[in-house]
DNA sequence: TAGATTGTTAATCGATTAACAATC
DNA sequence: TAGATTGTTAATCGATTAACAATC
């Protein structure tokens, strides 16, 4: 299927009609309309029937998608089937956790090392480094992904030395605005911000009980 | 100020303006221009002065919000005042690592208390109790957030138990979406979408350079 | 005063939704 | 065939941006 520029919205849909697919059994019925995809996430079904257009032609009417195909579809759509080396800054317990969790293998996310300026071994199969091979280990393994777990008064350093080892896509965990080129990609995992939108709710359902 | 209804993009961006204002040095010039938050978060400047009109009435033409006036404005509209309580499930690595986080206090959020199958004891100053005593807890602290970090597997009827115990907000960190009704809300922190994100932009930039 | 900044009103842009024709 | 589903075209909705008047 022809590759098509899609819309920051679509493209964070794109995962959850993902993980969905995923998690339906193997022994069920082997196709799935857009229509029932939107009934079991919430959602409108002209949206999800638009979405999937964008990256599957597969859809038959009457029918639906072959499920097994719009797995694949999405899956080489988000670039998930060549994956993706990266690397973490900061192994405190929240860098553990994403370093042990094997979940993102599925979404072609492959953590090769952690780095830490106190690198106290783990549990965990990963390696962790001491900072000072930062640079080699990354040039060496051509690594674009770094992922940033250190409190944020150190934030801002490791991303600019993460820059200079060549990093080109950052997953940004530490609570503080990151000031980049360009041509850097940082995706701000804000906690804050979710946070906002929970307490917002609460506000709302308290003050209409009143 | 009187309270407005925002719409849910302008609500994630207020903590952001919150964090960078907060990140300031107390010594510094007191007051704040939209412009100058603007170009510090590389946002645009319109938007930012938008958003800071709907939550305060502090701006002065030439001089700008007197920060201390305008973290308080911010905070105050997103009901960071008065904390909420809330208790997790799941103590495993990300759910100590929250657990452990002492940042939230700061968005009012308070987390009491977390409960796991297997309540091991561990480093934090929190209680990690048993999953039996969850709804004495709840219903004694009168909790209205759950968070929920236990395996994608179980995350339904940890969710399905929350409700049950009268909780009103769930901010889900489990890879799988949950069924709720209506007047609960899920927030679902979704680190597929951001490595959705993130691995288009690697695809993207590595077919530019072909 | 002049200039920087605010807040508001109007225009643009983009995404979602609705309506409908096409297909198996 | 009838009906369920697809994909497309048009209409609506909402958010962002641009233009401008007001203010210190």
């Amino acid at each position: 299927m022809e590759r098509k520029d899609v819309s920051k919205s679509v493209l964070k849909r794109l995962p959850v009609y993902l993980s969905y697919l995923r998690s339906l059994p193997e022994n069920g019925t082997p196709y799935i309309s857009a229509t029932a995809l939107a009934n079991a996430l919430g959602m409108g079904e002209v949206q999800v029937r638009k979405d999937l257009a964008l990256v599957s032609d597969g859809g038959r009417p009457k029918i639906g998608y072959f499920r097994e195909s719009l797995i694949e579809d999405i899956s080489q759509f988000l670039g998930y089937d060549n994956t993706t080396d990266a690397i973490l800054v900061g192994a405190g317990k929240l860098g553990q956790a994403l370093l042990g969790y094997g979940g993102f293998e599925a979404y072609g996310l492959n953590i090769l090392a952690a780095f830490d300026v106190n690198p106290a071994p783990t549990e965990t199969r990963k390696p962790i480094l001491p900072m000072e091979d930062l640079e080699a280990f990354c040039r060496a393994n051509q690594i674009l992904m770094g992922i940033i777990t250190v409190p944020a008064q150190y934030a801002q350093q490791v991303c600019d030395r993460l820059i200079a080892c060549g990093i080109k896509a950052i997953w940004n965990f530490a609570p503080i605005h990151l000031d980049v080129p360009d041509n850097i990609l940082v995706q701000h995992e804000n906690m804050a911000t979710s946070l906002a939108v929970l307490s917002m709710h609460l506000q709302v359902q308290i003050k209409d009980k009143k």
